[in-house]
DNA sequence: GACGACGTACCGACCAGTTGGTATGTACTT
DNA sequence: AAGTACATACCAACTGGTCGGTACGTCGTC
């Protein structure tokens, strides 16, 4: 305690249970994940759950803007922004999606994919802030893309937002797919093909 | 009444509720989806439901196998497999796929794309079938795709079953974002980059 | 009259959310 | 410096309703 920081670094109740909610809700899915489920994870009891979130539905929300969080932080300070080439940054952040496709199913899905193909016209609330998530990661993309097509003269479809979209579109798939054969390394097929149409499309060998 | 087959064309319980599965699930997901709920949507009662299936769970295994039976017989009397050349039957599939997306999202998105995401390690009765389900459509494409290489001389990376599984992938993932943003016809923005893939690998202008 | 195909009524377990409380800090007053 | 008032963080026990599943009765057909 001590010399305590005004926030963070306290595992306090709330960050426990959105922790808990990331590893368990990516398991379990949401519905079938119980809020005693959550509060035994995180190690703390529903007077608890229910002081810091109003609802099930809302400790959902909070948890999806935790994954952008972290998941935004995580690809911010990952090794792919190095290359000068914008198009070889692309190139080297499918390659860093394929490398980390690794440990077990929980720990390499995605939450919010997860949970938007659950709850996506139950709960309006959840279905946005998935969205905001996949929207937000395919958004760090867009300037690599752009500039990359402005550099090697490419034209895109969709423009640079469409592919961003399209490469988180083949991401989930990819998801889904492995899933379903149950073993991670499924959706590695699926980030090839899209490594190498982004390399057709721009023209590279 | 009178003279009646042997099989189907009797509305009778069962298949009442293998269809009111389809949609229900796909509306609100596996475990949100209730035993009542599915009675009440088929007009059948709680025992008509157990008298046909042991459990919730063997009543999802056999809607996905009733998935499977419907969806192909939808696909094998599609008209996309008119054209000559194998390469134009796999684009007109895609080109199928793309018109497909009209309506409300639950009767366009996938029923075992979507259970397979919430039970892959709750139910792995129910993952096989959905993963059968998926493999087996992506089968009905492997002959036409490898007959294009073929033709066009075109090495695929992951070989014929590699790109036709990539194509689920793609369609799956295009369903995880239309849901995201709520608009069906945001998967046809995955649809068109699948093409244009499959033109530049084949070589296409 | 036996058997398959349902319907009705019900049960125990579970689940989201509530209630009422305790412990600790903090700010304000005197 | 001490006391008062209030807020925050958390806990344990409980509740009303829901859920998957069961028990048993009934109807129609062979």
């Amino acid at each position: 305690m001590s010399i305590e920081n005004k926030k963070s670094a306290k595992p306090d109740a709330r960050s426990k249970l959105l922790e808990a909610a990331l590893s368990v809700i990516r398991m379990k899915g949401y519905t079938a994940t119980t809020v005693d489920d959550l509060c035994k994870a995180a190690g703390v009891t529903k007077g608890a759950f229910f002081h810091h979130f109003s609802s099930k539905e809302n400790l959902a929300v909070a948890a999806a803007d935790f994954w952008s969080e972290t998941t935004g932080a995580f690809f911010e300070n990952a090794s792919f922004h190095s290359p000068e080439d914008p198009l070889d940054r692309v190139l080297a952040y499918l390659d860093f999606r394929k490398a980390i496709l690794q440990g077990e199913m929980a720990e390499v899905t995605c939450l919010v994919g997860t949970m938007v193909q659950e709850v996506h016209d139950t709960s309006p609330v959840i279905r946005d802030a998935c969205n905001r998530s996949i929207t937000g990661h395919a958004g760090t993309l867009v300037a690599d893309i752009a500039e990359a097509a402005e550099l090697y003269g490419a034209t895109l479809p969709g423009g640079a937002e469409g592919l961003a979209l399209h490469t988180q579109a083949v991401i989930q798939g990819a998801f889904v797919l492995a899933k379903a054969g149950n073993d991670v390394r499924l959706a590695a097929n699926s980030i090839d093909h899209l490594k190498r149409y982004v390399e057709l499309l721009f023209g590279r060998t």
